[in-house]
DNA sequence: TTGTATGCGTTATCAG
DNA sequence: CTGATAACGCATACAA
């Protein structure tokens, strides 16, 4: 018999404490069955007979019922929950993976956790450390590079994780593309239209895997087409609109001869523009900008750009199917890196 | 004396079952003292005598203890966690909403749980219920019109909510800003520039608040000024870029003799603009786009448009204390939205 | 098909 | 300051 007196009065454990929901129990004595039936009965259908269902069913919804997913997360060992941590969450096309990885795993009954580090300070492995304590049955680390000490927690817990948006599978399954394919498409572009010399406006390399991955993808490919990647128009810096904007300021300001700019994401290729725009430079005649679609706005911007279109939902989606068979099937299933689309969308103009 | 051996070798409840997590008790028994006082010298160390707390926390150090966070649940009848559910993810200022509310609940050890709905059928009172099942503490409502069922549920749970981005406080505390205000400047400053004629490209009114009260406020600032916003100019449709492209598409092959179009988000906007550059329409000389600057962007968009800028970040920020200060202080806090900042950030050019 | 009893890992209460 | 012990609400193995 359960230790909670049912018909009893709900005895308040503090003054304030606000009233208790109702529980299996209070569900299974308004249908005149037990705990266990009611739990059958909401979980597990097929193992009980349709009329005491139905009045299980009437009860649970007379009373608003809603399980309780602590005492469900101990009893099954497991959390229907998946945590992501996910930077710079809103100068990025994050939110778009970010949707698409949700939309996966909700259709299987999961939802998602998230921890979104505010680059002022907050640590990756705190935030990891909380997800786990929260009880993630698994775990999605978009971007940047983690320190080892994440890897180690998430080992000790037994939790399986993805990394999404990159290529480096030393570390666990990865979800990426190929950053030097890219590369190579945007150089190419450029290369066939005539350009020599370009700059390079893109993420901060240090601590930043798809930052230094999409740089050096550049510079593999410039070397291949015998171009040449200007320094003194190469900027690092943080992804952002004004960042772009900035950035090309410097490189403008600058006087260097490049001909073409590649922004490693469409924030910093739409500040980018919006500089060139503003101080009266012709795009594409006089300087062309190349860009690496992180988003879905780049082919609405003007003046055209190249745009080296990356999967980002497909991306999302890819996680997540792996997330769900290694919870599900237990089946690890090979964790290689989708073949992903790379597309031009527009092109950027010959050199005037 | 707990019903676990906690010497003996663990037996797996399942064959494929992980290793079990280090617990409390694993600690307590490294540790040398009861599994209570593990407890409090990780949660309550002012509680305890410096040297045990010590000797404790390497302890759990050393087998990379996590807390349980479901057991904590249970126990503290609290998850630390906030549910957020949250439309339309991917084309709108959400992701910079949902950064905000998540930076500032993890200031004080809340995890945000992300519900997205897919606008494929899945409804949002099942994503609340789904939420509240997972034991959120309070709950944060973005955009669109809830179904009634929904507040009768957070009621029976006893659920703290707020709702963003809207002034109908009717149901509950409510963090927004003044539509009305937003509309009125956008008219008074196109019709200081001596446009008459207007358009407007928003988003599906039918249960979308959001889009009502921008529709609504725009109706009633147009009446005001004299001004007339032209059926054959209004387009409602999703919001999203190509959407906004073909909405313009639809108004400039239509031949309304409107002046100027407002869109009601940058994303409809940025569509719009994209939709005249390609037809050679000049900007602002023979059509104005005015738009309200959900996003970051919207200033280095080009042409130039009159822009509306709403407190994006602020309304999660906002938000995130309004949660806190409920389920912290117990003190409600009045709910009033915060008085937020209307700027114009560029100008539309006069009428050529 | 249904009822009963136990365990899940913490916190909190109450003695010592 | 510390140790034992009782909830917390649910799933599940076992009995009936």
């Amino acid at each position: 018999m359960s230790s909670r007196p049912t018909a009893e009065f709900p005895t308040p454990t503090k003054p304030n404490a606000r009233a208790r929901a109702a529980s299996l129990e209070d569900v299974a004595a308004l249908a005149g069955v037990s705990p266990g039936t009611v739990s059958r009965a909401l979980s597990r259908p097929e193992m009980i007979s349709e009329a005491t269902r139905q009045r299980v069913l009437e009860a649970a919804d007379r009373i608003g019922y809603v399980p309780n997913g602590a005492a469900r997360a101990m009893a099954m060992r497991r959390t229907l929950t998946v945590g992501a941590v996910i930077p710079r969450f809103g100068t990025s096309s994050f939110p778009t993976m970010v949707q698409a990885l949700e939309t996966t795993l909700a259709e299987r009954g999961y939802t998602l956790l998230l921890a979104a580090p505010d680059n002022k300070g907050s640590q990756t492995t705190d935030m990891v450390r909380t997800l786990l304590a929260r009880g993630v049955d698994a775990l999605a680390l978009l971007g940047s590079r983690h320190p080892q000490e994440v890897f180690a927690l998430l080992k000790t817990q037994g939790t399986p994780f993805v990394q999404l948006w990159t290529q480096d599978d030393a570390l666990g399954p990865c979800v990426g593309f190929d950053e030097s394919q890219a590369a190579a498409l945007v150089v190419d572009h450029l290369a066939d239209f005539g350009h020599r010399e370009i700059g390079f406006i893109g993420g901060y390399t240090r601590n930043n895997e798809r930052a230094e991955a999409r740089l050096a993808g550049l510079m593999r490919a410039v070397a291949k087409r015998g171009l040449t990647l200007r320094e003194d128009a190469t900027v690092e810096t943080e992804y952002g609109l004004q960042q772009g904007f900035d950035a090309m300021e410097r490189i403008r300001l600058g006087g260097s001869p490049v001909s073409a700019v590649v922004c490693g994401n469409d924030y910093l290729a739409a500040g980018a523009l919006a500089a060139l725009d503003q101080a009266g430079v012709p795009v594409p005649q006089r300087l062309s900008v190349a860009s690496f679609n992180d988003n879905e706005f780049a082919p609405f911007m003007h003046p055209p750009l190249t745009t080296v279109h990356l999967p980002i939902q497909e991306m999302g989606e890819q996680a997540g199917r792996h997330l769900l068979a290694v919870l599900q099937n237990q089946a690890p299933e090979a964790a290689a890196p989708l073949p992903v689309h790379l597309v031009i969308r527009r092109s950027t103009g010959p050199r005037g």
